[in-house]
RNA sequence: GCCGGUGUGGCGGAAUGGUAGACGCAGGGGAUUCAAAAUCCCCCGACAGCAAUGUUGUGCCGGUUCGAGUCCGGCCACCGGUACCA
């Protein structure tokens, strides 16, 4: 008998698969649609364990419903565009757009051994002009419904590379490159307004009963609904009034304080006058734009010598000042700081010597604030001192809608409905993107290039020696006629953030070579996306745009009216992991290893690396593991196994290279018993049915284990009837019957091996197409169960009872059983319960 | 900081509120073999005990329950996100 060989059986049933064209999605009527995504990949150069295990996922799902009878669209792609491709020009040289291809080709050659029932007809990456064009149609479209604007933005500014940094090039608060201290600038740039959707894409998470609850949770989180009201303070100058959002207007009896954001309009007009307040302005804008920089960095802040006045107490006087934790983002980017009941106004109250005064005390507690402030739970009634809504004992919740009125009534301000979610600013200024279809025309104006002239295709003579966008400096590409009145106009050279590419694939998937974004009657026939996979990494702001997407678009008429959301089912997967070795360079920063380079953690010269343990694979931490030796030494069954067979897939899992030996040894098994049970005669007829019940029971716990995103544990039950096949001494019939189930149980996991059992035992067809067995019920019905039986809630003994006995009779041989009557001594037990079928428990 | 998640043997993990540790790895012992590889069988949380068995045990502290890994409250640690990484 030959043994099991990977590399002859992977290689010919791929092959079959393409001759039969198994994988192709057609439009047909006769069968359901199933559509099935995985998170498409960015084209890093290597594939690395955690795709492989994620398109794994995606297979298993895709070739069960195959063979649960659905018409299956399963495709695959590229999200091309991105930073690590101007990096590697500016650290190599090389061009952007042969980096990415390079890199797509070298991934696709390393994705296509693992055997994906993928249609690769479907095949696209972002940066195709073919993509992008119909990116910079819809751009267009939106733009016309009112769905884009431009306005002012921060970005992080490099003062030395003067280029724009992303958050991840900004480390401690420097350029990644230059070391330089980051600055805060100010662009004119587009937005998506998603906020007006915020209510929209808020209520609509109640209808994705398929979505993990914890992603539905940290969207609705993220979009913040908030009531709240604004309120007006009179500056005693005479000034314009200072408008402060606040959530918790019944707390203004304990108002001291206004804080307003360093870039807000009173700010901004006092710091000419003041070089003191230009300094500390200045000071606030050296800070990066990340909300966790923001919230961890010392509260500072200037007093800006403008008083206002209390709007309930108006002999109160209350300074303004000026703030770095104020997000001019948020609410009307002013504040009132009320210490007694928010531990960041108290810090920074104490901190510059500002009046503490509580708005309420905690029932029969009149202490007054410290140095901790009284924050109880909205919930928890507390008693408001002289409160101006005429309210004493309440909860905070009920005081602030009493307030709301209050003010409302007396005109002090109004009550509004806030949100967190801002809009989503898409311009980059950056080469490597889609460019933003617009022209800047002296007479006209902003106006966007005519459809007929898309796509705007990106120049391949640029360079990238000097840091910045090669676009705006290209001697040529921005001059162009303007698309209204033909005059010699520039255009815009800022590209779309990368999210804009990945908020509509999923579209454009189901009609990749339209000539419009997408074609209605295919997009009516294959969406939505019936199972979509990916990391949890992704768990709101990619989620969340494409959603807006989905919207957007449908307005736009590029989606049909029944489609709302783009992902009927989600399922995130946990990371592939691995620990990071670091030393520490010259200048301070860290510097990463390969783990090849590591030997009992230390480096070749001895030097001794931090571990960092468990964190997400990533290139430039140099923590990747790449599957090509497991694809070579065990083939793409054994690696597809493996990935599935050791973690939850939701949960992360850290790479080891222990196990993947396991698995093959285990499928290699499973080879030989195909081929004794092939070649069986003989038997014992009268062991097949305790044979076909174990085969009967796999098929039900695998088909769960599949349904479920529980690939572990149906794994582990493949191992067990495995292991009850090899023992079996059934008939050459019923062992040819179970090894065919189990090729076919194994087959979305295993799909190369499963073939080549199939052909083996004379299976009709290619086992993509054959389909799912079913179990017999009546086979399962079991005639005794074990009964543990608990004395206080421990397990003591058990009895066998056959399975229909009634509760009472299990009592009688509960109590009768030896170690319960050793326990019992002669007394009589206080309680008896009696779970049927389950437990039994004495409490003695 | 804020939002979300996770925590169980030496390791990955299993367990509708009902026998904690399925299944696998590593380790130990044995069979087969001239020997090895491969394969097959047995053992394997900790403590005590020759053993039967007993006690203890799911990050920590407390609670609900006949019964808690699972539910609730409070902590700790780690991971993800934090709007320009993808």
């Amino acid at each position: 008998m030959s043994t099991y060989t990977p590399s002859e059986i992977e290689a010919k049933w791929q092959a079959a698969w393409a001759d039969a064209e198994t994988f192709k999605a057609v439009r047909s009527g006769d069968k359901p649609k199933y559509y099935v995504l995985e998170m498409f990949p960015y084209p890093s150069g290597n594939l690395h364990m955690g795709h492989v295990r994620n398109y794994t996922m995606g297979d298993v799902i895709a070739r069960y419903k195959l063979a649960t009878g659905h018409n299956v669209l399963h495709p695959m792609g590229w999200d091309a565009f991105g930073m690590p491709a101007e990096n590697a020009a500016m650290a190599t040289g090389i061009h952007p757009k042969e980096y990415t291809y390079g890199n797509i080709a070298h991934m696709k050659s390393q994705m296509q051994p693992l055997g994906l029932s993928l249609d690769w007809s479907r095949e696209f990456a972002t940066c195709d002009p073919e993509y992008y064009g119909q990116q910079q149609a819809l751009f267009i479209d939106f733009l016309a419904k009112g769905l884009i604007y431009r306005k002012k933005a921060t970005v992080n500014w490099d003062p030395v590379d003067m280029t724009v940094l992303a958050n991840e090039q900004v480390i401690d608060g420097k350029g990644w490159r230059s070391g330089a201290e980051v600055e805060r600038r100010e662009l004119v740039q587009w937005f998506f307004k998603i906020s007006d959707y915020s209510d929209e894409l808020l209520t609509a998470l109640d209808g994705l009963d398929d979505w993990p609850a914890k992603v539905k949770l940290m969207q609705s989180n993220w979009i913040g609904k908030s009531r709240g009201i604004d309120i007006s303070f009179k500056r005693k100058d005479g000034g314009d009034p200072i408008v402060c959002y606040s959530t918790r207007p019944d707390t203004m009896r304990g108002a001291s304080f206004i804080a307003v954001a360093p870039d807000h309009p009173v700010a901004k007009e006092l710091v000419n006058g003041n070089p003191d307040l230009a300094d500390f302005v200045e000071e606030c804008r050296k800070m990066d734009t990340t909300e966790a920089a923001m919230e961890k960095a010392d509260k500072k802040g200037m007093d800006t010598g403008i008083r206002v006045q209390h709007p309930v107490y108006p002999d109160r006087e209350l300074p303004v000042w000026i703030g770095n934790f104020v997000l001019m983002d948020y609410g009307t980017g002013a504040v009132f700081g009320c210490p007694a009941h928010d531990q960041r106004d108290l810090d920074f109250a104490r901190k510059y010597d500002l009046p503490v005064q509580n708005a309420f005390y905690m029932p029969g507690d009149e202490t007054e604030v410290g140095t901790e402030a009284l924050v109880p739970a909205k919930t928890e009634p507390v008693v408001f001192i002289d409160h101006f809504a005429g309210i004493t004992d309440s909860t905070s919740q009920n005081a602030i809608d009493a307030t709301i009125d209050y003010f409302e009534a007396q005109g002090l301000g109004k009550g509004q409905t806030q949100f967190r979610l801002r809009d989503w600013g898409l311009s980059r200024q950056r080469y490597w993107g889609c460019p933003i279809p617009i022209i800047h025309c002296e007479k006209c104006g902003v106006v966007p290039e005519a459809k007929e002239n898309l796509p705007v295709q990106l120049p391949d003579d640029v360079s990238f020696d000097i840091p910045g966008n090669p676009l705006d400096r290209h001697p040529t590409w921005r001059d162009c006629a303007c698309p209204k009145c033909g005059a010699a106009a520039q255009r815009e050279t800022d590209t779309m953030d990368t999210f804009v590419d990945s908020s509509w694939y999923y579209a454009r998937f189901t009609a990749p070579h339209a000539a419009t974004p997408t074609d209605i009657d295919d997009a009516a026939y294959w969406m939505n996306v019936d199972q979509y996979i990916g990391g949890i990494e992704h768990a709101i702001l990619h989620l969340l745009y494409s959603r807006f997407f989905a919207r957007a678009m449908r307005m736009t008429g590029h989606l049909p009216q029944g489609t709302q959301e783009p992902f009927n089912a989600l399922f995130t997967q946990g990371m592939v992991t691995h620990e990071i070795y670091q030393t520490t360079g010259d200048n301070g920063r860290p510097v990463y290893h390969f783990p090849s380079d590591i030997t009992d953690g230390k480096l070749a010269d001895g030097t001794a690396v931090d571990i960092i343990p468990s964190a997400k694979m990533s290139k430039s931490k140099k923590n990747v593991v790449d599957p090509d030796d497991i694809l070579a030494k065990f083939g793409a069954d054994t690696a597809r196994w493996f990935v599935l067979s050791d973690s939850p897939p939701e949960r992360d899992v850290e790479w080891t290279a222990s196990g993947a030996e396991a698995a093959f040894k285990h499928l290699s098994r499973v080879w030989r018993i195909a081929n004794d049970a092939a070649s069986a005669d003989g038997g014992h007829a009268d062991q097949d049915a305790d044979l076909l019940r174990a085969m009967h029971k796999t098929i039900i716990d695998v088909t769960n284990g599949v349904e479920s995103f529980g690939f572990n544990a149906a794994i582990a039950k493949l191992y067990g009837f495995t292991g009850v096949l090899a023992k079996s001494k059934a008939s050459a019939g019923a062992k040819q019957q179970a090894t065919k189930v189990l090729a076919q149980l194994m087959s979305p996991m295993t799909p190369h091996l499963s073939e080549d059992i199939w052909a083996l035992l004379g299976g009709e067809g290619l086992i993509a197409n054959a389909p799912w067995p079913v179990a017999d019920e009546s086979m399962l019905v079991e005639d005794t169960v074990t009964l543990p039986i608990q004395i206080n809630g421990k397990r003591k003994s058990e009895i066998a009872v056959a399975a229909d006995t009634d509760k009472a009779t299990i009592e009688g041989l509960a109590l009768a059983d030896p170690a319960v009557q050793k326990a019992l001594g002669g007394a009589t037990p206080k309680k008896l319960i009696v779970v049927p079928g389950r437990i039994v428990n004495i409490v003695i």
